[in-house]
RNA sequence: GCGCCUGUGGCCCAACGGAUAGGGCGUUAGCCUCCGGAGCUAAAUGUGUGGGUUCAAUUCCCACCAGGCGCACCA
């Protein structure tokens, strides 16, 4: 079967509306529901309901007329022999049950294929950059970058493997402001140390580490005014590991002092000022983003003749259009929602769309420690790092606890939770469900073969299972409609759920042989399932724990 | 003041306008002569308030209440 059930029933139910003269009326587009209650079967339509007003038929009365029609259209259709039933049920939804035969057939696909076998090609090749963290380079990461790391990799990892082309990259904000108070700090804090009495501003990096950089600017003899970028590298270089260490890699990390240098900002601005997009008043060159739907006008050079941080933003994600993505994302922090209608507004100028450009506001996490806050503050130097997560809870527990609620929402992260070993921790209960695979199919010496006969998996639970790991490429599809890898952790939980259920009440081995051989293959196949899940999520798969 | 996000059992949450509002934690009571008990089974507690749209609203719209965040010629 070349085309997924799904749209082949879809396919007839179009078929049907066509033959029944109801086409007309209904202009949407046809979809078919999960249903919530497995009662419901496997897929389910309101379209009855919904036609019911257009119609001016009650809807149970059009449901019967779809289902005859439809029952019809099956008979010599690639999809016979894959439906058992068609409903209708409660108000008038039809609900479709498809036959067992159709589930072993897909198991069996996913037993010979491996991960392969869960690839929706989606993608088809768009090229997409994910730009994800950016955090300048004047301090450790925090857990807020903590967290995006973790969404962005994911997010990443998941639109590659349904086959986008994804590049992941690092927006460097090598030089600024924060860049001279950086050099600033360290100056300062190099006078302190040599026994000046200094005056510290409160705006300055507090943190101790910058005692750290004075002494080693001093080792080295840099001057004062290369103290900035000095620090900056160092810091970098910290980051590039925390990040490494988080598992996270990036196929670009993209200066915005190289892009300063380019002629890349003015040749932008000419463009703007061809268009006539660009103004000056009061002394200021202002960007008119209000024509593409912003809120105001923005200034793009200062009036003392700077740039404002969007000059080189409006350049630079010009410059990625050029380097050949037709996709944008960005995960940025709350603190930059106002920023969206802006830069929206500058690709429009350059005549992209809207919409090529996606931007994911990535939620704070609030860090709890014994049930109690641990309260935070970047400008005192006082908060979690991303280091201090990873040395207390380690690299698999934040990844997949970052994960565990929508992207927009507020996370709580208990990190005495996160670090317990016991199943109050979902993680532990993922890894679990694979290592115990592992373990019997260890000792059962299994290999994956054509012939099994899979019809002998006839139990409830097998069947739940079954559907549970078939669900896993409708789950890929979700991540994708809301740019959210969250629902991932969910799932993983759920296939786990799935699996322990079954085996507490089925033996896989010891069975007569035919029986062992599918169960065995049955549970290589939720092997497969939650490791490609793990992956995705950047957590590893044991095979012992 | 304007804008964005969030209000669901003791606690944390649940993609899609649908069917008896699902799950987890915690609590209580059970389950190992048997492939890994980091597991399984069972019990109890409910949509912030007031309107509206709809055959159908936790979901959409309006107002209000509560909490978080943002509103720079900062980055």
């Amino acid at each position: 079967m070349e085309k997924n059930i799904q749209e082949l029933l879809i396919q007839l139910l179009k078929d049907s509306l066509v033959k029944l003269k109801l086409d007309s009326v209904f202009q949407e587009e046809l979809i078919l529901d999960f249903p919530t209650d497995e009662r419901f079967g496997d897929f389910s339509t309101n379209l009855a309901l919904r036609l019911s007003k257009l119609a001016k038929r009650s809807p149970r009365d059009i449901a019967i007329s779809l289902i005859d029609s439809l029952n019809g259209q099956l008979e010599g259709s690639p999809a016979e022999g894959f439906v058992k039933e068609i409903k209708v049920e409660g108000a008038g939804f039809i609900n479709f049950y498809l036959s067992e035969k159709y589930f072993y057939e897909q198991l069996k696909r996913i037993i010979v294929e491996g991960r392969d076998a869960h690839k929706i090609n989606l993608g088809r090749g768009k090229n997409v950059l994910i730009e994800f963290v950016s955090a300048n380079p004047t301090g450790s990461l925090s857990v807020a970058h903590a967290r995006q790391a973790a969404v962005g990799d994911s997010l990443a990892n998941t639109l590659e493997f349904i086959g986008f082309k994804v590049s992941r990259e690092y927006y460097l904000n090598d030089e600024g402001n924060q860049i001279n108070i950086l050099g600033g700090s360290v100056e300062l804090r190099g006078k302190e140390l040599a026994g000046e009495k200094v005056e510290f501003p409160e705006n300055y990096y507090q943190g101790d580490y910058i005692y750290d950089i004075a002494k080693l600017a001093k080792e080295k003899g840099v001057r004062t005014e290369g103290l900035g970028d000095f620090a900056a590298e160092y810091i970098l270089e910290i980051i590039k590991k925390e990040l490494e260490d988080f598992g996270v890699r990036f196929d670009c990390w993209y200066s915005q002092k190289e892009l300063q240098k380019s002629a890349k900002i003015d040749s932008s601005f000419e463009f703007l000022r061809k268009n006539n997009l660009l103004y000056e008043q009061e002394g200021a060159l202002w960007f008119k983003s209000t024509e593409f739907g912003d809120d105001k006008d923005r200034v793009v050079i200062k009036s003392d003749g700077s740039y404002t941080y969007l000059a080189p933003d409006i350049a630079y994600h010009e410059e990625k259009y050029k380097r050949g993505f037709s996709w944008l994302i960005n995960l940025w922090g709350p603190d930059h929602h106002g920023y969206i209608s802006r830069l929206k507004a500058s690709v429009q100028a350059f005549g992209h769309s809207a919409d090529s450009l996606c931007v994911v506001i990535v939620q704070l996490a609030t860090i709890f420690r014994e049930g109690k806050v641990v309260h935070m503050s970047t400008r005192k130097g006082q908060y979690i790092t991303l280091r201090e997560v990873l040395d207390e809870v380690g690299k698999d527990a934040s990844r997949f606890f970052f994960l565990m609620r929508r992207t927009s929402s507020h996370l709580d992260f208990d990190l005495d939770v996160a670090k317990k070993q016991t199943s109050e921790n979902p993680v532990y209960y993922v890894q679990y469900a694979h290592a115990r695979i592992c373990s019997i199919l260890r000792s059962a010496s299994f290999a994956p073969r054509q012939d099994t006969d899979l019809s002998l998996l006839k139990e409830k639970e097998e069947i739940a299972l079954i559907k549970k790991i078939l669900q896993f490429s409708s789950v890929l599809n979700v991540c994708l409609v809301t740019l959210d890898p969250y629902m991932l952790t969910v799932y993983l939980q759920e296939l786990a759920e799935s699996f322990h259920k079954f085996y507490d009440l089925h033996r896989v081995l010891g069975q007569h042989d035919a029986l062992t051989e599918a169960r065995l293959s049955l549970i290589d196949a939720v092997k497969i399932t939650l490791a490609t899940g793990l992956e995705l999520v950047g957590v590893s798969k044991p095979e012992k724990m």
